[in-house]
RNA sequence: GCCCAGGUAGCUCAGUCGGUAGAGCAAGGGACUGAAAAUCCCUGUGUCGGCGGUUCGAUUCCGUCCCUGGGCA
C-alpha cells in the first residue's frame, strides 16, 4: 500500500523545514524521489506569498512541491476543489513511484481529503441570488423558518448567530433536496477525527509538530516582524496596481487584513500592525491546536528539539515499505 | 509650591444619586464539511490607589497622603 507521510501543526511550527528535511533524507538515504504536497489553504494562491510564509525556490531546496500557486485570489478555492486536486495529485505521484509528504495546517482541508465530504453540488447562480435577497430583505429569519420545516436537525445543530452555516444548510437543501444534517450524521458515524480509517488506500504516518506556547509566541512575533520587513505592504500595493480590488477573500487572512487596516489608517503605526498580526497568528495557532488535538492517531514532536527523532520515525515508517 | 483632571479586570475605559461593579480588546475553552489564516459559541472577584472619618453599610460622600498627566509659578 502506498505510504504517505503527513506533517501537520499550528502555524509557524516548522512544518516547511521538517518536510524538506524528510524529503532530503528520502532522496539521499533511500535513493527514492520525494514530493511535497501542500494543504495550507493560502499557499494555493499565486499572488500572495510574503504573508503566507510560502517557501521560496531557495527554501524548497530542489524538492518538488505541488498545490502551491495553483489558483488566483480572484477566484478562491474551496475544500471540495482542493480534495479533487489533492487526491489526483497524490495518486499521480504514487504512480510515479514517488514518496509523498503532505504538509499543511488547514486541518479541515486535510480531514475532507482523508475522510470525505458531504455529498452536495455546486450552487446555481439563481439559488445564490434568491438566498442573497432573502437575507438582504429579512435577515436570518427566513432561513430559520425554512430549516424548521425542512431540516429541523440542522436548526438544532447550529447556533442562531451562525449565519454562514444556517444559510449553507438551506443552500444544500435547495440544491440537493436532502438535509445537510443527514450528511453530517453519515460522516459522524465514520468518526471524522479518526485517521486510522480513511477513504483512500493509503498507509499514513501522521507527524504533528507543536511547541510550548511562550516559545511559540516569540517565533510568531519575530515572523510577523519579518513579513513586514520583507515587504508585505508593498506586496499588497502591487496587487492594487495589478487591478485587484483588495476585497478578495484571501486578503482577509492574517497579515493581509492587518496590513490593509494599516494602509487605510485604522491601525496607526507599523509596530501596532505587527503586534496585531502576531496576536491574530497566535489565535490561529490556538484554534489549529483545538482541531488537531482531536485527530488521532498522530506522533507529536517538538520541532526545535526532536528533529532527529522525527527523521528516525519517518525512516522507520518508510523502511518497512522497501522490498527485502 | 499652587490649580485642574485622573488613579476601577492583563490593557483602554464605563458605572455605582451610598447596598462591594461591566463593556471592548487581550487571555482561556469549544465548535467547525463547497469562505476554514474564514466563520460561530461559551468563560469577567477585580484589596474600584493607601489610610482615616461619617454611616447599619463606602469603590461611591468627607479628610488626608501617595502616584500619573496637564496648567500656573
Amino acid at each position: 500500500m502506498n505510504k504517505l507521510i503527513i506533517i501537520t501543526g499550528p502555524t509557524a511550527s516548522g512544518k516547511t523545514k521538517t518536510s524538506i528535511a524528510i524529503a532530503k533524507m528520502i532522496e539521499n538515504d533511500f535513493k527514492k524521489n520525494a514530493a511535497i504536497v501542500n494543504f495550507d489553504s493560502l499557499l494555493f494562491y499565486k499572488e500572495i506569498s510574503i504573508g503566507t510564509a510560502k517557501p521560496d525556490l531557495h527554501e524548497r531546496a530542489g524538492i518538488e512541491h505541488h498545490l502551491i500557486d495553483i489558483a488566483s485570489i480572484a477566484s478562491p478555492m474551496n475544500a471540495a476543489e482542493f480534495i479533487a486536486l489533492g487526491q489526483n495529485k497524490i495518486e499521480e505521484l504514487f504512480a510515479q513511484n514517488k514518496t509523498v509528504i503532505l504538509v499543511g495546517g488547514s486541518a479541515f482541508y486535510l480531514r475532507a481529503l482523508l475522510k470525505g465530504m458531504y455529498q452536495s453540488a455546486k450552487v446555481s447562480v439563481e439559488i445564490k441570488q434568491k438566498l442573497d435577497s432573502w437575507f438582504k430583505n429579512d435577515g436570518i429569519k427566513p432561513f430559520l423558518d425554512f430549516l424548521a420545516i425542512h431540516d429541523p436537525q440542522s436548526l438544532d445543530n447550529l447556533h442562531v448567530n451562525d449565519h454562514y452555516r444556517l444559510i449553507r444548510a438551506v443552500e444544500h437543501f435547495e440544491v440537493t433536496g436532502t438535509k445537510i444534517s443527514d450528511q453530517k450524521k453519515v460522516l459522524d458515524e465514520l468518526d471524522p477525527y479518526d485517521f486510522s480509517q480513511i477513504i483512500h488506500p493509503w498507509n499514513i504516518l501522521h507527524l504533528y509538530l507543536d511547541l510550548p506556547k511562550e516559545e511559540h509566541f516569540q517565533i510568531i512575533l519575530s515572523r510577523a516582524r519579518d513579513m513586514f520587513e520583507k515587504g508585505l505592504i508593498e506586496e499588497i500595493k502591487q496587487l492594487q496596481k495589478l487591478g485587484f480590488t483588495l476585497n478578495e477573500k484571501p486578503l482577509s487572512s492574517i497579515g493581509y487584513k492587518e496590513a490593509l487596516e494599516h494602509i487605510r489608517g485604522a491601525i496607526p503605526t507599523l509596530e501596532q500592525c505587527i503586534e496585531r498580526t502576531a496576536i491574530s497568528t497566535r489565535q490561529l495557532a490556538k484554534s489549529q491546536r483545538t482541531f488537531f488535538n482531536k485527530i488521532t492517531p498522530k506522533e507529536s514532536f517538538n520541532p526545535l528539539r526532536d528533529q532527529d527523532s522525527i527523521l528516525r520515525k519517518a525512516a522507520l515508517f518508510l523502511g518497512n515499505s522497501y522490498e527485502p
